[in-house]
DNA sequence: GCCGTTTTCGGCCCGACTGTTTTCAGTCG
């Protein structure tokens, strides 16, 4: 069983705690455990084979480390069952509803019988939800416009798509003469790779008139809420967007509390019960003031660096804001200098039309050249991947030559001979050792083949590793965000694999791709392991997909050493040669 | 159910909005 499957069931059962109505703080406790579980990076089946002690992990005591040796060990929960006995586990789903909580999800079920979705769909549709008490006409027809809109929109929005949604959305609000200041917060700020909503703050000098020009945005679908602080409305695409208008000595506060997470804010806010303050999106406060809330004067709240500031904290920036020691850090001043696009120097993942990119080598020489690049890659398939049309080895050898010719007419940037060489069923390479030996820099990369057992699949790869020509391992699980999941992989074997053979891994910073991800690559740099940051552009204009890719780095915490496409051209030969 | 530079017991983060309430519960972030 897999962390993601084990902090799954964990929050499984703290939903069905809460419709049992139990103990709050023993429901925050499991939710608590999941997180942790979700969030660690070596598989916690295997720490439990070695058996290691789990309560060491923050959140974990004696009860929570039996649950997850009982279901790595089982596959099953006695608890669960238990509850499960008790309260239909399909309710579970039924809370994920917006608008239905445990509470109705227990109402439902008493009242109506209602178990699913499909249920509630029916009891609803006939009006029977209406007649409950604590639910009314309006509820019931919200219930059916949040079942129409789960089952469209189960996804999260990838951030790139969000950010087509939200750019137009901020120009306009933007020409509106009332706003002083805004800006988005939330997950879209700390550049999660998936967005759920849309949280903008602003300050204005009439509130009134910028919310009416919120809910006159053309893209608007409908407005869910709307108050004098607080507007939310649901875009056309699905997106949700929240609109607060703030007064400025409370901004900086505000943006602190919706840029969130929430995991980190909590820390925060204990931190600041610690020092005798305390926190809220309108500002930092002294506990001991105990005067009605307008009238009491924060110690903090303009800007978001003071709010920090008043609470021993150097300002964290917001891609590290998960609670995974970034509190800590900041206290100490040991915060890492976060890799920026400025620190890129060169790009080591690209197609041209010698295999499925669209622009020559040239065309893209060029486009790498006005980005300010001194090097970059060209990275053509190898022959396995026939649909690209894959190179074979004659065909690399006429590829050489043009690259040769290129080369002879531009001193200022550097064209790398390179290619992304497909991993064989057995692990083995899709080309020739010695034309290997030949290449400036080697990728090797699963496209086939992606369904295989774990087991198998990481043997595949470790094998391909072991190859002394290999220099990275592209896009290391395949997943493609909201489309396909991952492949069945034990990363952590391959990360350890990679360690031991100097293979750097990559983030591919397609955002569709984001992979490896932000908790694998936290992972990567405890190994000692090298990254590379690459667009696998396929066309000129790919070339710009190189900003997400370091948002996903910043979220790791790496700084430019742990990158190696930061480095001058000569430092970068030397690391890509043969080990 | 977890946790401990006051604690092994007694805490555990905070506020807005909605709908159905006639003073507030539930949900959400």
């Amino acid at each position: 069983m897999e962390n993601i499957e084990i902090a799954g069931v964990l929050e499984d059962v703290a939903v069905l705690l809460q419709i049992e109505g139990a103990n709050p703080f023993r429901i925050r406790a499991y939710q608590n455990a999941a997180r942790t579980v979700d969030e660690h990076t070596t598989p916690l089946r295997l720490l439990v084979q070695e058996d290691a002690d789990l309560t060491e992990l923050p959140g974990i005591g004696k009860d929570l480390a039996a649950s997850i040796r009982e279901l790595v060990t089982t596959g099953k929960l006695m608890l669960l069952d238990e509850l499960s006995a008790r309260i239909p586990y399909s309710l579970v789903e039924l809370t994920r509803l917006p608008g239905v909580g445990p509470k109705k999800a227990r109402r439902l079920w008493e009242a109506l019988d209602v178990r699913t979705i499909d249920d509630l769909e029916r009891v609803a549709a006939d009006g029977a939800v209406a007649e409950l008490d604590g639910f009314g006409a309006r509820s019931q027809q919200k219930i059916l416009d949040g079942i129409h809109a789960y089952r469209r929109h189960r996804d999260r929005m990838s951030l790139s798509e969000a950010e087509q949604h939200v750019e137009p959305l901020l120009a306009y609000l933007q020409e509106h003469g009332a706003v002083e200041r805004l800006e988005v917060a939330g997950s879209y700020r700390r550049r999660r790779e998936t967005i759920g909503d849309i949280d903008l703050l602003a300050i204005a000098s009439d509130t009134a008139s910028v919310m009416e020009r919120f809910r006159s945005y053309p893209q608007v679908e409908r407005v869910e809420v709307s108050g004098d602080t607080k507007t939310t409305v649901v875009l056309r695409s699905g997106l949700q967007v929240d609109l607060r208008v703030l007064p400025a000595a409370s901004y900086g506060a505000a943006l602190q509390y919706f840029t969130g997470s929430k995991e980190h804010n909590v820390r925060l806010r204990k931190r600041a019960v610690a020092h005798g303050l305390t926190v809220s999106e309108y500002g930092v406060f002294r506990a001991d003031d105990d005067r009605d809330a307008e009238d009491r004067t924060p110690v903090a709240g303009r800007e978001e660096e003071d709010v920090y500031e008043a609470l021993g904290l150097a300002w964290i920036p917001p891609e590290l804001r998960e609670d995974r020691g970034e509190i800590d850090a900041a206290a100490t001043g040991a915060l890492p200098r976060l890799v920026t696009l400025g620190d890129i120097r060169g790009d080591l993942q690209m197609h041209s039309t010698w295999s499925d990119g669209k622009h020559s080598i040239e065309q893209m020489l060029e486009a790498c050249a006005s980005r300010g690049y001194e090097y970059f890659a060209i990275t053509d398939h190898s022959k396995a991947l026939a649909m690209t049309g894959g190179l074979d080895a004659t065909r690399l050898r006429q590829q050489w030559v043009e690259i040769d010719e290129i080369r002879s007419r531009h001193d200022v940037i550097h064209v790398l001979r390179g290619m992304e060489v497909d991993i064989l069923r057995d692990g083995s390479l899709d080309l020739e050792d010695e034309l290997l030996a030949e290449l400036d820099v080697v990728l090797v990369s699963v496209h086939s083949l992606l369904d295989l057992p774990a087991a198998t699949q990481t043997a595949r790869i470790v094998a391909a590793l072991e190859h002394p020509a290999v220099n990275i391992l592209a896009h290391p699980t395949g997943r493609l965000i909201n489309r396909r999941d991952p492949m069945q992989l034990d990363v952590d074997t391959v990360l350890q694999a990679a360690a031991e053979h100097n293979v750097v891994v990559e983030l591919n910073a397609h955002p569709d791709r984001l992979d490896l991800k932000d908790t694998h690559l936290i992972r990567a740099k405890q190994l000692g392991l090298r990254v590379v940051i690459s667009t696998d552009a396929h066309r000129a204009a790919d070339l710009d997909l190189m900003r997400f890719g370091i948002d996903q780095a910043r979220r790791a915490g790496l700084t430019p050493d742990d990158i190696i496409n930061t480095l001058p051209l000569d430092r970068l030969r030397a690391l890509l040669g043969r080990q």
